[in-house]
DNA sequence: ACTCCGATTGTT
DNA sequence: ACAATCGGAGTA
């Protein structure tokens, strides 16, 4: 749920994906340096969030999981929208809305600025869902991601508006 | 100081 | 298939 800009924006999150701390090797914690000013938040208490620009372009929007110093998130990656398709139009032009986490962050308003942002008050918060059969729940590898490539942390709800398609199987090995 | 390239998306 | 677009992370 997100009223940034005034405007309420709501919906069911259906796919996520979990990054762990530096063991996890394709998480943005796991840096030579330790933490930095990028990644700092992820390294503080869980339920803040965690804002960075990919390929330049767009924001992408996790929750900060892991205890304090363990250096964990999970990434939004695919909103079902309920509330505010009008604003989410204003937004992003014409649809998919929140089907993938560029498209999501663009759809709820989410910038820098609300880089480490406590989930527990406005403008941007997240209540608890309704209960789900294990049937029902996909779970993949990560999307876009070159190492830790095997991993099965991407989780998703079946047949649910909002899943991202998952792009065609990434690729060779030997591109030099 | 400088280079490489990505947790992506939209257009050609 | 490829461009857009830029700052983080490592020093290729």
């Amino acid at each position: 749920m997100s009223t940034i800009g005034g405007a309420r924006v709501s919906g069911i999150i259906v796919e996520t994906e979990a990054y762990g701390g530096p063991e996890d090797p394709a998480s943005h914690a796991a840096t030579k340096a330790g933490i930095t000013d990028r990644n700092r938040v992820m390294f503080g208490p869980a339920g803040r969030a965690y804002v960075y620009r990919s390929y330049g372009v767009h924001w992408c929007l996790n929750v900060v999981t892991g205890r304090d110093g363990e250096g964990e998130a999970v990434l939004l990656r695919g909103v079902s929208p309920v509330e505010g398709v009008d604003t989410m139009r204003e937004r992003r032009g014409r649809p998919p809305w929140a089907e993938g986490p560029g498209r999501l962050a663009q759809a709820f308003g989410v910038t820098e600025a609300h880089y480490g942002h406590r989930f527990d008050a406005d403008p941007l918060w997240i209540e608890r869902g309704s209960s789900l059969g294990e049937e029902r729940v996909g779970v993949s590898p990560r999307i876009g991601i070159t190492v830790a490539a095997a991993w099965p942390n991407r989780f998703y709800v079946v047949d649910a508006e909002g899943v991202s398609r998952t792009p065609r199987t990434p690729a060779q090995p030997n591109s030099r």
